[in-house]
DNA sequence: CGATGTCATGGAATCGATTACATCGGCGTG
DNA sequence: CACGCCGATGTAATCGATTCCATGACATCG
């Protein structure tokens, strides 16, 4: 692969000047930059971007650590992180910590030992010492989704309880009393904070929130079919399930299924995180959707300015609710299918109660 | 940020020294070695990856290209790469092309100028220029899913022909005789495949595909219900139809929806690449389903197996008929759901009609 | 016309590692 | 006892870029 040395060579100029010439310095005259253009397209010369990486110590790579990719709500914020981040002149590095603490820490260790601009979070666990201390040396960083409290650094996020009061309200509404929740890890902000909005919105209700209607799972499929079988064995089981991701509403439905149960008119169900295939789920799932694009670029966004030396800015932006049939009484019916995934990119007045 | 030099004064001994004790070459004395790795500790010395890769002319990192991340297949193909990449001692970069041959170029051009390993590639297009001319330059390469004719570069890949005649003979089976194609471009070789397996599969049942049933997609939603309202508007609209991915498939579930139609009393659906929703779509689709995990890892095999000098192999595994009940007739009673994401992942010999 | 400034250019240092080569002390052997 | 070998270590070259500084050619100005 020829280097800059060569293309000097080719050109007959010093390497300082090819330099110069990619750089758009404005030192150079008009008969070096076009013989330097040439040698360039003659020998399909690309520039190293590890030998300029070491010597300006920056790399114009941001680190994106998500909490699982088969997620669609993390895949569908890798995405607008990347687009955004494409759009400003960065790449990125995705790393999938599936969850686990011990590979996410493997993955913001790598990203780290590349010397990556910057830093994008969503963690897994409530704080990791490897991210603490990053933070601490001065590693730009900034976290999405969820956070891990008592650091100095920004948050974007998006605020459902408002949404999940929404949601509450419109069970309650139906007539529903008994609801229970299917948690994500306790050591998540995503995981506590939706249980603390749920039990929130339920006492204003005056409804009850027994420790028997709260199952404990892990953002994953198989965690909400596990909860989901311990509520439908329960002397009395509740009369709506609501899962804190969607994978574990995937899995709630997987079990009410085993067991011939039909939604709503057996047991209700309703998930924090909207994607595109509840419109077409048996029935449509209810839903609060997250502005998740958005996210992703304001986290962006934010990254940036704290690399490039602007104040960065926390954001949180509302989540709303998405009623459709999964709790009973016909929803008035959806708009047609919007044009972009997901579906809740598009606020749609008729089911949308969230007030900003 | 410590570097080497750092821990060399640190330790009183010299940098050579220091890249002995991390690299463990066996002449380095016990007492050496002990205050080394004091000083590496005491320091929180890691050591710089760009620079080592500058030296050593290696990054350990495979590029993986691929052409949605929004489709579940590719994102689960991502994560298969990645394990089994990180398994090896390689990390991976994603980069998405949203079926963009642009975009696609972008990636494949940003992660050569950081001078990755090997690339892993599902072309959006029929031939990039660049991505040819990365081949012959000598840049290992490994095709994964779909490639380009005319290379001298591996494939992994899975045969769907046995499983789309399956699909045929299930519709027949059924009494259906006018079945559609939702195609993907032409352009690439799933595109065109997919259409020839499924117009062989019924020439062998004497069935014609006309080209009003033959609908261009591009792999992506809103073309699968563009097309769909073509197929509808006819005069005498198709009793199936196939779409060629999942996302068109959901476009076409939209459409059906949209006009207040039913699957599959009005009109059949099945589609190629099954995903674990769709157990619980309305109704469950039957879909062909590819060995998405493996293919991923015996691609990153067949790659590091070409980077480390070994003889790479291309790899063909076949895909399976997964029975639901978008076609009509209930199906037979699917066991539990599978343990582990996808559904595909765990064959259910009740509903896999593949012959091998 | 001499002093000063501007512009294009090249030489060489530098980034942080790896590694070939030189050096040195100690030890075994003939 | 001298020689050679080996193990431990350091010095310095190197990877491919960027960039500071010096240099020389000209132009401009008083």
């Amino acid at each position: 692969m020829a280097s800059i040395k060569d293309v000097a060579a080719e050109a007959g100029v010093s390497v300082a000047t090819v330099s110069r010439v990619l750089n758009d310095h404005p030192s150079v005259s008009e008969d070096a930059r076009t013989r330097v253009l040439a040698a360039v397209e003659a020998l399909g010369y690309r520039p190293n971007a590890v030998a300029r990486s070491l010597r300006t110590d920056q790399t114009r790579t941001l680190g994106l650590v998500i909490s699982d990719v088969l997620n669609p709500y993390f895949t569908e914020l890798a995405r607008s992180v990347e687009e955004e981040a494409r759009a400003l002149g960065y790449s990125v590095i995705i790393g999938n910590a599936d969850e686990r603490p011990d590979l996410q820490d493997h993955h913001v260790r790598t990203l780290l030992d590349r010397r990556i601009d910057g830093l994008l979070v969503s963690p897994t666990d409530g704080g990791s010492p490897l991210i603490l201390d990053a933070a601490r040396a001065g590693t730009p960083m900034v976290f999405v989704d969820r956070w891990i409290p008592g650091v100095d650094v920004p948050v974007v996020r998006s605020d459902g309880r408002a949404a999940v009061r929404d949601l509450v309200a419109h069970l309650h509404g139906l007539g529903h009393r008994r609801l229970a929740i299917i948690a994500g890890p306790a050591a998540t902000t995503t995981g506590s904070e939706r249980v603390e909005a749920f039990r929130a919105a339920m006492a204003e209700y005056g409804l009850p929130l027994p420790d028997a209607y709260t199952g404990q799972g892990d953002f994953q499929a198989e965690s909400g079919r596990r909860v989901t079988e311990g509520f439908l064995d329960l002397p009395e089981p509740p009369e709506v399930v609501f899962a804190a991701d969607n994978l574990m509403a995937l899995g709630a439905l997987d079990a009410v299924r085993a067991r011939g149960l039909r939604v709503p008119r057996d047991i209700a169900l309703a998930a924090f995180d909207d994607i595109r295939w509840f419109v077409h789920t048996d029935p449509p799932i209810t839903a609060i959707a997250q502005p998740t694009g958005e996210l992703g670029r304001a986290a962006v966004r934010a990254l940036v300015d704290r690399i490039e030396g602007r104040p960065p800015q926390s954001v949180t932006l509302p989540a709303r609710l998405v009623v459709r049939r999964s709790c009973g009484e016909p929803a008035p019916q959806e708009p047609p299918a919007p044009e972009e995934f997901p579906a809740s990119q598009e606020p749609s007045p008729e089911t949308n109660r969230s007030q900003t």
